[in-house]
DNA sequence: TACGCAATAT
DNA sequence: AATATTGCGT
């Protein structure tokens, strides 16, 4: 918690002020000509933030002690004591993205620290040409090591960088394949050189959408987003094709229950990667409309598109929710207007399901199992076959007569605080806590919540997923309407 | 034009 | 079944 949604969006000019740990050799006996201060310099030229270590067991007592305080270690090989430095980046290198630098020319060193694990061998005399990329590899590992193991400090990297590119991934990729990223960075003189900010596409996205010239119309006023991503290049302009080659893309997607892929309709079908491994869905990451190619124009809500939707409709209030301004804040670019007037409508038909009865007080209230009333079981959504609580799933107050009361309204604040107490939440598991245990309120961008806020909903996902926000309806002192709820 | 909603298509 | 589209009134 170190680091809010909203701190992490002001990290605007992302590669300044990435915190370095510089561990240099005591002494200058390895003569090479530059000095510590010289080495220093040139990355505070880059507008990096600099630590500098002189004693390698400091340097690595300081990464365990303030692992959020580094995001990446550069550290002069001591020729004259090579192990010291390898031990230090033994240790560190999987917390940490590490290069090593030296004046040693030796192909040998450099396989060495790149053996070790080191991510790049720089030799000295460093130059802002040499480090301006070096965050390349914060960006790497923040997404390339499995999701719950990035450090604390990459961590915040890994969700700034998909603020920027306004991905809409969970940040829970697990992909681990360094093949990608590795050469790349080899030749990111290049890319960045050019300054390719603009660019900046990332795999991921494309993978969400296959973009479509359907989608382009709309797209655009989200935003730019397409157009060529430095992992996987290709796709990207209207016409091309995109589907078709996916194979090395990326991670499938597809949590759970996947399926979707149904139809191989056109294009490839999913070869599952000539590997032989199995088809690998890694779930988490990711997901993406369907991963077969054809499903072009499907929005796969998951859990946590829908999640933004959500926090996105609690920003406006229900009132202002519409979906062009859903979907700036929502800030994903593969969606488009109408996908989110689509789900809004969806949304709104369900709250309104659902509402009307709590305002009926009591008379509505069905009571435990079994006393659905055939016609359309509320919440279409999380309708598992059970009695369904009759509670405000997609409920916001907005909806409620002028002359009803809403059901509670607690601030929307402290539902943030601590998980709402679900004492009345129904022992069906397929209302899990979790679901709506996810962070909607807290790190709301807006810096304010409208005073409407919004009581809790999920959907459920034929996948399973569910999602929902939170809100505190439930907890509130009982007292006034527990009526609402069936139970 | 953008919404919201309902009907209908995929 | 869940979305996307479409059409229509606002």
């Amino acid at each position: 918690m170190v680091i809010t949604a909203n701190d992490l969006s002001k990290w605007e000019n992302f590669p300044k002020g990435l915190k370095v740990l510089l561990l240099l050799n005591g002494c200058d006996s390895d003569g090479d000509g530059s000095s510590a201060a010289e080495t220093r310099s040139e990355l505070e030229s880059m507008d990096y933030i600099v630590t500098t270590f002189t004693d390698e067991t400091e340097a690595l007592s300081a990464v365990v002690k303030n692992p959020e305080s580094f995001h990446i270690a550069i550290v002069e090989v001591n020729m004259s004591a090579e192990s010291e430095s390898f031990k230090f980046l033994e240790a560190a290198k999987d917390v940490l993205p590490t290069i090593m630098i030296s004046t040693d020319h030796c192909i040998t060193t450099t396989m060495k620290c790149i053996a070790l694990g080191a991510v790049e061998f720089l030799q000295k005399p460093l130059s802002p040409e040499k480090l301006k990329n070096i965050w390349q590899h914060v960006v790497h590992k923040a997404f390339n090591d499995g999701g719950s193991n990035v450090s604390i400090s990459l961590k915040p990297v890994k969700e700034s960088v998909v603020s920027m590119l306004h991905l809409e991934t969970d940040m829970t990729i697990e992909e681990k394949d360094p093949a990608p990223s590795t050469p790349q960075l080899k030749q990111d003189s290049r890319l960045l050189d050019g300054d390719c900010q603009e660019n900046i596409n990332f795999s991921m996205e494309n993978v969400n959408s296959s973009t479509e010239k359907d989608n382009m119309e709309d797209h655009q006023d989200i935003g730019e987003s397409k157009s060529v991503d430095t992992t996987n290049r290709k796709l990207d302009d209207d016409k091309v094709v995109v589907k078709e080659e996916r194979e090395d893309s990326e991670k499938e997607e597809e949590g759970e229950t996947g399926d979707l892929i149904s139809e191989k309709t056109d294009s490839v079908d999913i070869h599952k990667k000539e590997d032989g491994t199995k088809p690998i869905n890694k779930s988490s990451g990711i997901k993406n409309v369907s991963g077969n190619k054809t499903s072009r124009k499907k929005v796969d809500w998951t859990p946590e598109l829908h999640k933004k939707f959500v926090q996105a409709v609690e920003q406006l209030g229900v009132d202002q929710a519409i979906p062009s301004r859903i979907l700036e804040l929502m800030k994903v670019g593969t969606l488009t207007r109408h996908n989110v007037a689509s789900h809004l409508q969806k949304f709104r038909q369900h709250r309104k399901n659902i509402l009307p009865k709590d305002d009926h007080n009591h008379r509505w209230i069905q009571s435990r199992e079994n006393h659905r009333p055939s016609q359309r079981n509320y919440n279409g959504f999380q309708q598992q076959h059970r009695p369904v609580m009759a509670y405000p799933v997609w409920g916001l107050p907005g909806v409620y007569p002028p002359g009803a009361i809403p059901p509670l309204w607690p601030p929307p604040l402290q539902s943030i605080g601590q998980p709402p107490p679900w004492h009345w939440k129904p022992p069906y598991p397929t209302v899990n806590g979790n679901a709506w245990g996810c962070p909607v309120g807290p790190p709301v961008t807006g810096s304010y919540i409208t005073p409407s806020n919004t009581t809790g909903g999920g959907f459920q996902y034929p996948n399973g997923a569910e999602t929902g926000f939170k809100i505190m309806p439930a907890s509130q002192p009982v007292s006034v309407n527990t009526s609402l709820f069936s139970f």
